[in-house]
DNA sequence: GCGACAG
DNA sequence: ATCTTGTCGC
């Protein structure tokens, strides 16, 4: 799998926003994913050794049978600290080890985290997904900002998530009765077909199959 | 200046 | 993210 990264790995906080208010013009909020998506993929990150250590973990599933087909896990040393808002600074290096591991190339990854609903609109799935140029789309657990209205309690309900007077994603209710998904473009595709999509990938639990099998990967132990 | 704050 | 048992509710 091709890398596209052209910018230095930041060390500081100031270099990393100059790098995301570069990258955010480049970030594709329309559908321009293949006519056919044969293969999703989930990843998920976890932390050793008092979090010194990074582990990626990546599940390719067959889309939309959602089977397993391949696997991968990656580690390597920590060396960003987690501040909301350069979550991808702090994940991306691992997360792209775990790919390269990876024979078949997924046709569209679903990422722990936002895509545009972000301060400066590059979340951690935009930004992976302009680095390899690969469809992807933030379903977060949590908010990062934006506001919204109650959302419905059943199952495919969902609400604009607004900031700043602009629609930077879904708040998305991926189970009746439980805590809503976060949903949000992250590179080549639309919010309606992001929200598509997690819905596609969601059976009987809240978070969708790709990331729970790559969830379970990187914290089985 | 005071809160909020993905994983 | 991670540390951790039982418990409430469908």
């Amino acid at each position: 799998m091709k890398i596209y990264q052209e910018h230095a790995w930041p060390q500081t906080v100031e270099e990393a926003i100059a790098i995301q208010e570069k990258l955010r013009d480049q970030i594709i909020t329309e559908d321009k994913l293949p006519e056919t998506v044969q293969y999703v993929a989930g990843v998920d990150m976890g932390f050793e050794a008092d979090g010194t250590i990074s582990r990626a973990a990546v599940a390719v599933l067959s889309f939309p049978g959602l089977q397993v087909v391949e696997t991968a896990i990656a580690y390597r040393p920590t060396t960003f600290p987690y501040i909301p808002g350069f979550l991808s600074f702090r994940e991306i290096p691992a997360v792209l080890d775990a790919l390269e591991k990876v024979k078949i190339i997924p046709d569209l990854i679903l990422c722990d985290g936002q895509g545009i609903a972000h301060p400066r609109r590059l979340g951690i799935a935009s930004h992976l997904g302009l680095l390899i140029d690969i469809p992807t789309i933030g379903a977060a657990k949590s908010l990062l900002i934006g506001k919204y209205e109650e959302v419905p309690e059943t199952k495919g309900s969902w609400q604009p998530l607004i900031h700043k007077g602009e629609t930077i994603g879904a708040v998305l209710r991926t189970r009746t009765g439980v805590k809503p998904l976060y949903i949000s473009s992250g590179h080549r595709v639309s919010l309606a077909t992001a929200i598509d999509y997690v819905l596609r990938c969601t059976t009987k639990y809240r978070l969708p199959e790709t990331t729970r099998i790559a969830d379970k990967l990187a914290s089985d132990r």
